[in-house]
DNA sequence: GAATTTGGAGAGCAGTGCTCTTGAAAAGTC
DNA sequence: GACTTTTCAAGAGCACTGCTCTCCAAATTC
């Protein structure tokens, strides 16, 4: 039953989005009254909830299952995941939507129970970055605030990396949800919107660059 | 009556967001039927759109006021805008939603009325980063069919530019998006959400010294 | 076999966007 | 000045929403 209702859920999100996301539709297309669903999720937030976990374990098992995105070839793995999330959006609008829009009003999802599996790429991408990077290079512009705050983000992820690496992360992944945001909510209008790969493979490149993360960025045509 | 209704509606999206906009709260706060909104406004999705608009001139006016971002000096302005741009969104987090976030679902803001206001502060942008850059400045790894698509972009935004340019200035432009979305949306947690301020810094930092805008940047403290 | 939990039905409440008819002022016209 | 026309608001009503309540049947447990 929370299987079909996430399903229908799901179903509904594509179509309708996630403000229209109706737990009277659901029972309907369940073929089912409405107060039964309340019997399996106490109410819509928590409907919304579910699916918002849904959408972050897909999301993270779609780029993470890629084997390019293994952490120890950092050339080929950074790409390698910008790419998958970008995929992933694309073929998802909705449900990316649901994850880095604008949270819905009034709706907070509950850290405790979507920061699990919302970090995990995330986390990935730390160790990406972190790869064979010297723990002592240039952390001085940090604040300590911001250091510990880091520091303690990275405890969290269990992932192990120089506090700077960590920084670098931050600002890459931001500008990477950023570029795809564009696309997928059409930032820049329908007509900029359909070169989407063409405005993120830019960005790969410009971005593994200044990264120092020179070489199997040229193996694409 | 229109002022006034926006005036509500902008109330009303500060603290209820945009998918808790009621028109017949809106009534209810002007002392009015719910019925005599819809003689100024044909619809809820109309009442979106002149917030939107409200949002891109409000945020445009802010941005564009201040007079470090004035072009004729790149390394200064292009902090400078960046900076405008977030004191704007964290100040007004609802109505950067309504811009930069999640399209309200089955609402599309006519672009015919939106893409004016929309694109003031992107212009400014590409006019920054495309002052004195000679025009013939690596454009070679941009397809013929996105040069053109950016061609047409700046003439509609009456910008001149080198086509480089304008690509660089759509990545940075989107990039500089997630990292304020990030903040405003809390993409982060709360606790990372903390130090937006020094996020944007950094992200300032990098991105001038990869555009090779080095200089003032080391005006603040 | 009895007691208890589980899951669903259906009515109902308060709210929504929106439409329609009605009616009163205000503005324009002869 | 009297008459017509436009402007704008009121209020009832429709179909929808999330959600709660009471009722009731089937499955589980003891």
């Amino acid at each position: 039953m929370r299987r079909g209702i996430i399903r229908a859920g799901r179903a509904q999100l594509a179509d309708r989005g996630a403000a229209g996301l109706s737990v009277r539709e659901i029972a309907r297309q369940l073929g089912v009254a409405s107060s039964a669903i309340y019997r399996h999720v106490s109410t819509r937030d928590e409907l919304l909830t579910l699916l918002v976990v849904d959408a972050y374990e897909d999301l993270a098992e779609s780029v993470l299952s890629d084997p390019a995105t293994d952490p120890v070839n950092p050339a080929e793995a950074f790409p390698a995941v910008a790419r998958a999330m970008r995929s992933w959006a694309v073929g998802h609008p909705e449900r990316w939507s649901l994850i880095y829009g604008t949270p819905v009003p009034g709706y907070v999802a509950p850290a405790q129970r979507t920061t699990g599996p919302g970090t995990r790429v995330m986390a990935r991408f730390v160790e990406i970055l972190g790869h064979d990077r010297t723990p002592e290079e240039e952390t001085s512009s940090l604040s300590p605030a911001y250091r510990e705050e880091l520091a303690e983000g990275m405890r969290d992820l269990d992932v192990q990396a120089p506090t700077g690496a960590a920084a670098d992360a931050v600002e890459v992944w931001l500008s990477l949800i950023g570029v795809i945001n564009a696309e997928v909510f059409g930032y820049l209008g329908a007509d900029l919107a359909r070169h989407g790969e063409e405005i993120l493979e830019r960005w790969v490149r410009t971005t593994a660059r200044r990264l120092d993360l020179e070489g199997a960025t040229e193996a694409e045509a």
